[in-house]
DNA sequence: AAATTAATGTTATAATGTATCAAATTTTAC
DNA sequence: GTAAAATTTGATACATTATAACATTAATTT
């Protein structure tokens, strides 16, 4: 039995370094179960995309590559950003041309976040109520559904103060 | 009393005339009430996103108003855009980097819509359902929600035959 | 080891969006 | 009605985000 991972509220206070290697253990976890490779530098975006809670643009994350003595282009950073969004590691966040690490990697799920439009945060969240009126009402229009665009934009907790 | 304004399913036969002549009369008293002035441009660029139910990106408007004689730049759709944005008479589909005319734009409500990746038809909806599963799944993480992106693809009843 | 496939390097370019300042138009104030 | 102020548009340049195409290297398979 796995034990069951405790996702704290990532705007406040919390072992983020031990967030991260979480992160990178269900990675290669993962990849090792789709017989795909997480090769040197997918393994680096992914790492760099963790350093933070905040959604990170792909040029962004390039600058970070490039000034770590590396040199890189836009296709490098791309098609890392590519595999992992296709082993699910990452998602992308439409509305800020942006990435962010999965925190629910280890099972199937929809992509669903709230924004933070003060501090950045992008709080990854699992919410059935929404997935099930979403479902509900696509089948009424007879719509089948691929992918979910859940962003919520606004004021974490945090921010609010 | 208004008449109940009766939404077809965009994919399906409907008399789009109809649609769009409706759509620009309710720009123009939106406008009016809010007291902002829909200009030529403002006009001309939601009647070419009202051409269809398919979002347009912006130089897709931008190289339409440029066939028509008129010689545009980037700025000037950008700015329409920004304005009718503003004035909830389009919305911004992220997923698509492109707009599409607002079906609901007389009364208040949140953006959600079903996008075909076949036909490439967005169908807005207007589902309390989702919106107050959002707001309470929201509610428990202490987040106050500003604006919502909720873009669900796949694939119209049309599309599915 | 040779052949095949997968991954990366490299260059160039496409697509989307914004900053800035000047000119014209509309609105407001007198 | 006219001058001043504010809004809108024109025009140029540039910033940001993303992909195409092809060569090279590395890993896997036969
Ligand atoms: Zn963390
Ligand atoms: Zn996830
Ligand atoms: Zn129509
Ligand atoms: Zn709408």
């Amino acid at each position: 039995m796995t034990k069951k991972t405790t996702t704290p509220i990532p705007c406040s206070q919390h072992d983020h370094k031990k967030c991260k290697k979480n992160a990178l253990q269900r990675a290669r976890q993962v990849c090792q179960k789709n017989k795909v490779r997480l090769t040197p530098i997918r393994e680096k975006v992914l790492e760099l995309i963790w350093q933070s809670h905040k959604p990170l643009g792909a040029y962004d994350i390039l600058g970070m590559l490039s000034t770590e003595g590396q040199t890189a282009a836009p296709p490098t950073v791309y098609r890392a950003l590519d595999f992992l969004l296709a082993q699910g590691l990452v998602h992308r966040i439409a509305s800020q041309n942006a990435f962010i690490g999965c925190s629910l990697s280890s099972h199937p799920h929809v992509s669903q976040f709230l924004l933070c439009r003060d501090c950045g945060v992008a709080i990854e969240i699992e919410a059935p109520a929404i997935t099930d009126a979403i479902a509900e009402n696509a089948h009424q229009y007879g719509f089948s559904i691929d992918q979910n665009t859940i962003e919520i934009s606004g004021l974490c907790q945090c921010c609010q103060q």
